[in-house]
DNA sequence: GAGTGGTCTAGACCACGCA
DNA sequence: GCGTGGTCTAGACCACTCT
């Protein structure tokens, strides 16, 4: 392993090692990873000593491990991926998969609000998604979304665009959304809220900004999502 | 160890009785656990064993590891632990201790609802805490605490009730609230929430219901929580 | 210096998936 | 049967804390 100048232990340079890896592309979503033992020759430490960084990866989600199998690049792909950052149910706590309508998306030039949160320089594009979302055929749920247009070039040009966003940032774009920092308000529905949502005026709405955060800390994407929390509630297991 | 009619890892059947030893309280906040080799001596397994059931505890704050110094049960007391499960900041990010205003506690027979939310048998007693929380000095939250009585007897007698409500919980009571399952709507403030949090008619209002689980998997306190979010936002980091 | 947790290694055996 | 990850052990050495 190359030295670093303040002390960290080996498992953990292992791990930043295999982390930059991921970042630059090496292995695609669903691939396997060499085998413990292969990593271990390629790095010169000892079985354990991978095993220990992979733990680490698995834990959060990076990697998944099967016995018997290998070692695979996470996907945002499975059910359980799927739901990850989507914390929206119903009322009683069933899953909702929600559907997608009047959905568009234009690139422009990115406001102060915007640039500010991403780091951008005054004059850099974004691309703008808004969508309507359904469930069980009642939009419940609208959402705006900003994302440098640097990042996701010709996301714009994507028709149509898939439910899932952050699968496509993935495979398409080699952004990896890992963390999201989310900000709950209550809101009361504006003229344009109660036109899409149905809505009579005066509704509550629950306002969330979400934050997307990609494997090596940038800022990726900013979403804004009014939710009528009638048919849909925000629900959050802290531990 | 004892022998498990399904097969459980070693470590995990360890982990196990130190969690069911936690619930019994063998072991006070704040007391330091044997050391990993007199663990390891004492069950018969090698220190590695206890220690991967140890990183585990550590791993989901149970338990807190000192290198030089011992293992200790983690205390709800640090800074850490008190914000651990109040997401409620000030909207642009920074942490808000908020103080308590006007609180009251009764027991009283229980609730078809609460009865149902914990699992009690009807007649069941429970207590019933109510309190106006303040920043700067300024109602912004209400929040309508209900637990067992029989888990918390004599709670409503405490005087004052502490800020941190799960501090006492876990000193006085042995219980030890580890996990929190949360959901968020928006509505709009009612007669007695204007009153209260001096707001007008219509305001917009963040509701939060929250249940609190024990070590033990028991669903030990319900809370209402009526936020004003103009001061008030709910933030969350998911990963 | 003694005792604690933290890191690292080497090797054994088990459980699983697949050809 | 082979290769994978999963568990378990034993022992060495390091870093930290306290006396």
């Amino acid at each position: 392993m190359s030295e670093s100048p303040q002390y960290r232990p080996l498992y953990r340079q292992v791990y930043d090692m295999l982390v930059k890896r991921f970042a630059a592309g090496d292995w695609g979503p669903a691939q396997a990873l060499p085998s413990e033992q292969a990593l271990a020759a390629e790095l010169g430490v000892s079985q354990g000593t991978v095993r220990k960084a992979l733990d680490a990866l698995a834990m959060e989600k990076l990697i998944e491990r099967r016995q018997g199998k290998g070692t695979y690049v996470a996907e945002h792909t499975q059910e359980s991926s799927l739901f990850r950052f989507f914390r929206l149910t119903r009322p009683d706590g069933e899953r909702a998969v929600p559907t997608t309508a009047e959905s568009s998306a234009k690139r422009r030039e990115g406001r102060a609000a915007e640039l500010a949160r991403f780091g951008l320089r005054e004059g850099a594009q974004v691309v703008e998604i808004n969508r309507t979302r359904l469930v069980d055929g009642a939009p419940v749920l609208l959402e705006r979304i900003v994302v440098p247009s640097a990042l996701f070039p010709g996301l714009e040009k994507h028709t149509p665009l898939p439910n899932t966003l952050y699968q496509l940032y993935q495979r398409e774009y080699g952004q990896n959304i890992v963390t999201t920092e989310e900000q709950l308000r209550a809101d009361v529905a504006r003229k344009d809220d109660c036109r899409r949502l149905k809505l009579p005026p005066g509704s509550p709405l629950l306002h969330i900004e979400r934050i997307g955060i990609a494997l090596d800390g940038t800022r990726v994407e900013w979403r804004v999502s009014r939710c009528d929390t009638a048919k849909l509630v925000y629900a959050v297991t802290l531990s």
